[in-house]
DNA sequence: GTGATTTACCTGTCCGAACAGGTAATTGCG
DNA sequence: CGCAATTACCTGTTCGGACAGGTAAATCAC
């Protein structure tokens, strides 16, 4: 991948078709990469750092609420907790209460990642801003925020409605 | 993965220390599940209809100017390739003024789904812009695009630095 | 023309993301 | 109490994306 060439010569024909779409699918791509570069100097895979720095705020916590917290999915929870526990970032530690559930902490290695992966996000939000004014960064705040809204509100039904069928 | 839950109930971390960073992730992620959701019914995955219109447009093409057009990576370029050709969309022909290099064509299966999947991207882009008047996503649309030259700006030196290091 | 370099592609590996399916532990209903 | 349903988690598989390394073909330099 190489988004740092110039424009292709001929934009693909996505642009024509979608243009918000396909600029939010640019974005996105080159976002994660910088995301990706900066994370790879802590050690980190995109993703695990989000899962880290709400283990830091909030101390152990179950699978689950992590999931529900991190808008993810329980078999990417399962094996990005795994990797982190491998790493030595994160402890898992059956419940006595409920005996179904993990517990989730970080270990010493995992807090000392802290000061360094914060630092890392606020170049990476750094980044993002760029030259804008503070009163330019929420307006494009807002304007994230409502194409966010406008696409949930198309996804979500869809969704429901498919998961009716299998049922 | 559920992002049609409501927001929960402690924001995470991040959404603080890097207010755009998070919601540009939040966007591609929902963005990303409804045009997952809609290609599914294509019989495609994420990524394979963007290679698909170009085909469409173009014609037969080389791997490597794909990779270019799409911004791609070559080892991506070359499963993907394998895989809309065992799904029958896509065929591969040895060039012959360089056999290094292979053509990819779209087969009468690959040409037949052009309706559909242009509609579809047509629905995407319509969940996507919601109410917003034609002003509005001008608007968006350059929102987008500044923010990715800003992050543009910062990942390309650093990834030329890092591959001046493996020199 | 021969040898070094570059180009085009392939493979292996690892990661996040998503879906399907399975197993224990817990809960709830009768 | 006992059985069904739910919950919490794990595993397998497939996909896109990225990196490292490898092979064959073409090109360039001498």
């Amino acid at each position: 991948m190489d988004p740092c060439r110039a424009e292709p010569a001929a934009a693909p024909p996505c642009s024509d078709a979608g243009p918000l779409s396909y600029a939010i699918f640019r974005l996105a791509r080159v976002h994660r990469m910088l995301a990706g570069q900066l994370l790879r100097r802590c050690g980190l895979h995109p993703g695990q750092e989000l899962l880290l720095m709400h283990l830091w705020e909030t101390g152990a916590q179950r699978q689950t609420d992590l999931i529900t917290v991190l808008g993810s999915d329980s078999a990417t929870m399962t094996r990005t907790v795994q990797r982190l526990e491998r790493a030595g970032f994160v402890r898992r530690t059956r419940s006595e209460q409920d005996r179904r559930a993990v517990l989730v902490e970080p270990t010493a290695a995992g807090l000392a990642l802290r000061d360094r992966v914060e630092r890392m996000w606020e170049e990476l939000e750094r980044a993002t801003c760029g030259e804008l004014t503070a009163a330019e960064q929420a307006g494009a705040l807002g304007v994230l925020e409502r194409l966010e809204r406008n696409v949930t509100d198309v996804a979500c039904p869809l969704a429901a409605e498919e998961q009716a069928i299998g049922t």
